[in-house]
DNA sequence: TTTT
DNA sequence: TTTT
């Protein structure tokens, strides 16, 4: 059991890129609202989402900078190499399910459907949320 | 909405420490096995677990390196001061409840009770996972 | 363990009662749509929803017929005496907490503030989503 | 977003139905330990279970009465007709994910392997969790 | 109707 | 840095 829930907004549009196989990887940084601070009612975690395959086109044509979502999703822990040639660590949170929430920013004149997940009836299903093995993540 | 639910296995002991308040706080790395890795069993992810207060004790106490628990709780990022003076972020779970799962390791001569969860009807409640603003963390 | 998380827009006004000792109690049933329906887009599931103390007086104040919201609580079973005497059992959602989300009906003149939760920081906490044993439920 | 995590014992033995269409089916109940109720320790909420298809009969080789499970699934309302000719209702969890976690019962001499989820590689996916519409549910 |  |  690895199980994720973070309701937010996003703070970047998200990125999509390409792996060499040809795979579809959205990334971006969701802000979740830290709860009961009055005083300092801007006080948000940012963490960083990845979605995969048909669930990441679908985050890249329907979400912006500010669009509201409830992802549920998985943490995982990817390693990479600073420029100082050290390991280093970061822990993001896979998406396996994206539904976009009531309030879009005004700019958004992007066609909302409804809901999207990395599981569904037509080619891709939730294992476009796993992470491709073998393979270079393009970022 | 933050929410993390894992259920995985200590790979350490448990460290207890304490807030120049004198709030107790555990900490420790919990490894998640990931699933359908069946050539690579050993798979697995490794997340910070942080656990304050009352539930910090009943850390301290029952679990051991090994141990399989069931955990509650929000992710949360923390800033500290790299030693070559840059900022270094870190993800971690601050859990809100731990509950003691079926096989325990051999070398635990603990008295495993039952369940933790930081908000009980004794002296501690829920905000017992919340990170105490204006205090050092002492890790 | 026992965790639900719902979102959904509520299918009536709350109601709010009150226990012998005092103790408030909010009731009401959530439209749940289901994914991926796309033929039939209002197919939804209705589930019962019940908030205690604090939580329930936020929900009384806040929530009307059509209010989106995002709940996360746990499952539990009531008994009662059906008319014909025999003993049915209904499913309900205990809420710990209740999550104000985007979009209003358009006839709410209420004061949304933010979000609820039935733990925190004044009187009430999270006990407040116990059912009080030893009485009588208003409903 | 519907979600439902529950962690406790089979009830009974699973029991595995098949539909017109061959679909396989299995339902149990699940004994949920309330937690904190210390003098009464046996205080347990009964759930019923549902799992479609590979993991039904994943659960059908694997669990007994007693065995212990971590379930992830979602909560649905299913509608039947009483011997009395009133509709009647029950709230159901449709299992997407079965882990097994670690006492067994005594009595079990079943290969336990692993873990189970609803989607995996081979030819069951995540919508053997579906309800297949449009069949007779053979309970 | 019920599990440890 | 890592658990079974």
């Amino acid at each position: 059991m690895n199980k994720v829930i973070l309701a937010g907004r996003l703070a970047v549009d998200p990125e999509v890129r390409y792996t060499q196989s040809g795979k579809a990887v959205a990334s971006f940084r969701l802000a979740v609202n830290r709860r009961f601070s009055r005083e300092e009612e801007n006080t948000a975690d940012f963490f960083s989402i990845v979605a995969w395959q048909k669930l990441a086109e679908i985050c890249g044509n329907n979400l912006v900078k500010g669009s509201q979502v409830l992802i549920e999703g998985r943490l995982q822990v990817r390693s990479y190499d600073a420029q100082d040639g050290s390991k280093r660590y970061v822990t993001e949170v896979i998406a396996n399910e994206v539904e976009f929430m009531g309030s879009r920013p005004a700019h958004a004149g992007n066609d909302y459907s409804n809901s999207a997940q990395s599981a569904d009836n037509s080619s891709a299903n939730s294992f476009g949320s796993e992470l491709p093995p073998d393979e270079e993540i393009p970022f």
